[in-house]
DNA sequence: GATAGTTTCATACAACTGTTTGAATTGCAA
DNA sequence: TTGCAATTCAAACAGTTGTATGAAACTATC
């Protein structure tokens, strides 16, 4: 149909404004400028401004799950039910990173706003979030099966700071960069779920983690 | 002066009610009615919105910064000049996190006003917060003297991390007390305190931390 | 107790926001 | 082509926001 013309307009516009400017000054008449659709079509397509940021969030989140179950799924199958303790977490930790950090120039408009959705909070996104916590706790059973003898509430302290070490290099890259002056080297990507991941084994086991 | 009554009233009232309900959805007008003060107080007093704000922020973040620099100060004098890394750790991330954690009821408006700075990441905020890098300078130097033959990169990331785990405990405390159905006690403070400070000082030696 | 400076107050302002409306247009099926 | 539904459009709406104004009420000094 035609009217999807529209539609993915208004998607695709809303994603690259609020990953440039945030979701605080970005209206929905620059919007609908943006995407050259009327102002209304916001209203008739989606419902309201909220329902077109929710419909942007979750569509982006599901691609995330998805690869980091697929990893998950992936790891557990070739260790015959078991995977390892740090292949588990860099299928928590490594899709989130790689979407989000690397090279500025090459970051997607997606993986910026996803950025910007976890920096800024607001209030459609807020609500959301609290529905991935059945997505965790896949992780938290797959990490039981890893470490069989680990008591639950260090398996879920684990969970909380890989997540948190991840999160808030993706959030505040830039202070690491500056305070660093450059020698934290934020484009290497693959370092990054690295150190990471080694950190959280370290964690959970008191012992270091084996290679990728 | 009487006039600060007046200025007092409102910083108190701004500060109360950003704790209970966030930036996005307290106005002036909220602020003025529950401090009992004319609208036009506000930009008398403090010339804008924006610098209300900034002024709270920049207040709180003073004391806790001059807690922490006095702890690692005393840690460094008791040891003549260089402190035990979980001791430099204990004094960068315990001020926040016993402001901000512990049980509810007793949470003060400061604590509350901080975790929402935190969270919401609002304009004026983020400006001034790019300038607390010379202070975790400060923290990087006694690192570097705890730790002499460790690379400066891996300081870097020690406390990056470090003040994720710290930040992300206390910005997200209900997901990982839904996550864990309350099997991870926040109360504790101590206990995450511990737990931060003993995860980061193996992420940096690759061995266990020295207790408290 | 008059005066000058500070502080308070009611009110208005100007701008911007997301949303709604109802008519015009388009696309498609019969 | 006709009829009907889906879509687009310009315009207005209703509400909120932070800020400015100018007069009134204070306060302290001489």
């Amino acid at each position: 149909m035609a009217a999807d013309h529209t539609r993915n307009a208004i998607l695709q516009a809303a994603e690259r404004l609020y990953a440039e400017r945030g979701f605080a000054d970005v209206t929905l008449r620059d919007i609908v400028a943006a995407a050259d659709v009327n102002l209304a079509a916001v209203n008739y397509h989606f419902g309201s401004k909220d329902e077109l940021i929710a419909e942007l969030f979750v569509s982006r989140s599901l691609v995330t799950n998805r690869e980091r179950l697929n990893l998950l799924k992936a790891a557990e199958e070739a260790g015959g039910g078991r995977a390892g303790i740090d292949k588990v977490l860099r299928a928590l930790v490594g899709p989130t990173l790689r979407g989000c950090l690397g090279p500025d120039k090459q970051r997607s408009d997606a993986a910026r706003f996803m950025i910007r959705a976890s920096i800024e909070s607001v209030a459609p996104i807020r609500k959301i979030k609290n529905r991935e916590i059945g997505h965790l706790r896949r992780f938290a059973a797959a990490m039981q099966r890893s470490l069989p003898d680990h008591a639950m509430v260090d398996i879920y302290w684990g969970i909380h700071f890989a997540l948190a070490m991840a999160h808030q290099t993706i959030r505040d890259s830039e202070r690491l960069d500056k305070l660093s002056e450059g020698l934290c080297d934020l484009d290497d990507v693959q370092g990054i779920i690295e150190r990471i991941v080694g950190v959280s084994v370290m964690a959970l086991t008191g012992r270091a983690a084996a290679k990728a």
